[in-house]
DNA sequence: GGTGAATTGTTGCTGTCGAAAACATATCAG
DNA sequence: CTGATATGTTTTCGACAGCAACAATTCACC
């Protein structure tokens, strides 16, 4: 015998030497690209670490080409002035989201700073062998507009579906009416460029937890509203919950109205049935428009049918709300798409309402809140995906 | 001025050269406490680290007393044989829990071994002071009969309600009538041995997951069935969900019903009103009973009452069950107390309530099991909460 | 029973990394 | 211009995990 199968490490569970380096280096880079740029100084407070330590770190990850320094022109306190350090734009991601009427295709750089976004519009809902045509056509599209030094680290696919993280396999996406089919894989092999997919809802979630309005904190419940229904996903510890297979998360999918109608999930009373946009749009009496308008519309209303319609959303919203913070006990509830326009519409109602249909007084001390990044969202969500690999091990992903 | 405020090292991100020795330490340590004895050479496969590594890290916790080595008696293997690692008995906690008529105090060592319980049963339901009274004279008691070279290391208190963690303050147990009352502190004042606090389902669940049925599952959803109500938690990603003050988890006050009865919390349809062993005993037309005899008369009952009774409650069961999967995705159930008889009672009809109600295929995918640890069970939890600053930093908590 | 292969403990050495100290540099306050 | 303050820079040092060589022990096979 010459080459035995390998001898299966089994499980990495104990520190070495260099995994400390590797975890300080992560550690930096991330800590500038969620927080943006800082002083070495700023760098050595908030890891705690050395100053030598620091300039070494610094030191290699411009080496790497991530970071680089400019002399403080203002200092404005005593002492020898600590350089800036700031993110380079050479590392990209590209984001994409593949949606009912089109695919969205953007380049992202480090610090959530979207370069460009272009949007495919599709007859019909994309199937996977166009998306990925799509893909591979915007990438080398991209690629021939980038400077020299400029190199694209990852792609992040946010789909709005049941995603399985681990091989980026989209085992449900029914608006897309996909079914099982791989993505993941076949477009890093098509692009040449490492790939990653998850549910949309995860990655909004995500961008706003870093780049929105969920800054800072460790435990949000995150809804989205879209035409096509309810997405949900939960900041726990400062995690997005993934579950066993990365499936978690369907918050749209749980028991508000035991009266309710049938979903199209089979189940009864969804919460995604009861609070929707078509029933708005219905009572309104119009046809799909953009956001800011929407926000106009429900805002502006004197029309006592819409309002009713308004409230009683609202209420159940808050039904649906309170049986969250009973769950998870969140600092904050971040609401996106339609029900950040419903929420607009009459926060005092939702506040009420989930403050009614909480446990014991869980619900006066959680805060209730509106996305921030609109059209950002999925792609700096999506990006962020693309760079976590990067983020998590710069030398190891960049380096030799 | 002479001593300025701290300058607050903030946040400890970095990481630094022993804390790598730290964390090693307590990884071998808690893959002793949590798998059992192994070899020197089987924890080498684990942990990925160097024999001589092992070796080192070994004699440390030996040093410690945490520790100690024997001879293999039958290799069974080529090879010089390995020593066995054991833990020591040297190392205790004491494990409390006050209930509505009783408080149980016990003495936990590692590895989840528990030496003796004692049930202080109580007039009525055990007031603050009473309950600190009764551990401070037990732990005097405990600590009498101790070896020399015995040593109780922590308090763990598994309280039926509402805990602030980080503080050890129980803000709401409503059958205890406790509102607002610090008890981690003044036990840890009385007794003079640190004491953390924590809800009982989440140590429940800690226990279950580590000792019971949720051995080497990283995401359970756990229910148990009481007198008192329905209590939950939940392991995401191997963590116990705590929410951002620890109150996550009232899985017990989630909606399951919209034509239900309100609950003593003020909602209306809480799983834990429908879903109640009171209502199990009216129609058996008995007094409270212990659990195996209870177990009995579910499963042979022949009254069709009763078995209506038992499917409607599984029924319900399974609708919040089948919301919870939606939320979670794990992938194991654990259902304890009278929850768990009333799942062996009739296994298929909860499994298909669950698929029925879940989003998807994901209900498929998720086992359901019942607890498994019984008596012992808060016990062991409580103790892995009083052993958890020694298991994370062994030469912090027990060196100079 | 003797021999070789396999596995693991033991010992001493080495490389790497972060901390600490000493020195250099840059800014502000007066 | 001087002293205080803060930070970068350089050098030295200590700790720790990895590694290699050697020793110990068992099994399998003849």
């Amino acid at each position: 015998m010459s080459v035995e199968s390998a001898p299966a490490p089994l499980s990495r569970v104990g520190n070495s030497n260099d995994q400390a380096r590797r975890h300080n280096l992560s550690t930096i880079l991330t800590l500038l690209h969620h927080g943006g740029s800082q002083t070495r100084a700023g760098l050595t407070r908030a890891t705690g670490l050395n100053r030598s330590t620091i300039a070494a770190l610094v030191a290699e990850l411009a080496e790497l080409g991530l970071v680089y320094e400019t002399q403080q022109t203002d200092p404005g306190t005593v002492g020898r002035p600590s350089p800036f350090v700031h993110l380079t734009d050479r590392m990209l991601a590209v984001a994409v989201n593949p949606d009912l009427d089109a695919v969205t295709i953007g380049l992202v750089g480090l610090g959530g700073r979207v370069h460009s976004r272009v949007r495919h519009e599709t007859p019909a809902a994309p199937g996977v062998a166009e998306t990925i045509d799509i893909v591979t056509r915007e990438v080398d599209a991209l690629r021939a507009g980038l400077d020299d030094d400029q190199r694209i680290v990852g792609v992040g696919l946010a789909v709005p579906g049941l995603v399985r993280t681990s091989d980026g396999v989209v085992t449900l996406a029914p608006h897309l009416l996909w079914n099982d089919e791989p993505l993941a894989e076949p477009v890093a092999a098509r692009v040449g460029i490492p790939a990653l997919a998850a549910n949309d809802a995860q990655l909004g979630l995500l961008a706003e937890s870093l780049f929105g309005a969920g800054r800072g904190v460790d435990d949000i419940v995150y809804l989205n509203g879209s035409t096509s229904g309810i997405g949900g996903s939960v900041l726990v510890a400062g995690r997005t919950l993934q579950g066993s297979r990365g499936y978690a998360g369907e918050l749209g999918h749980t028991l508000v109205n035991s009266n309710g109608v049938t979903c199209f999930c089979g189940k009864t009373g969804c919460l995604e049935t009861e609070v929707s946009v078509g029933r708005l749009l219905e009572v309104l009496g119009v046809d799909p428009v953009d956001g800011d308008e929407f926000d106009r519309m429900l805002g502006e209303t004197v029309d006592d049918a819409v309002r009713a319609e308004i409230d009683r959303q609202l209420d159940v919203l808050g039904v649906a709300l309170g049986n969250f913070v009973a769950i998870f006990n969140p600092s904050s509830i971040i609401l996106g798409g339609f029900l950040g326009s419903l929420f607009a519409a009459n926060p005092a109602r939702l506040q009420e309402g989930i403050r009614r249909a909480s446990f014991g007084t869980l619900g006066e001390q959680v805060t209730v809140e509106r996305a921030q990044l609109r059209t950002r969202l999925l792609m700096v969500g999506a990006a962020e995906l693309a760079f976590g690999p990067m983020l998590a091990d710069p030398a190891g992903v960049l380096g030799p």
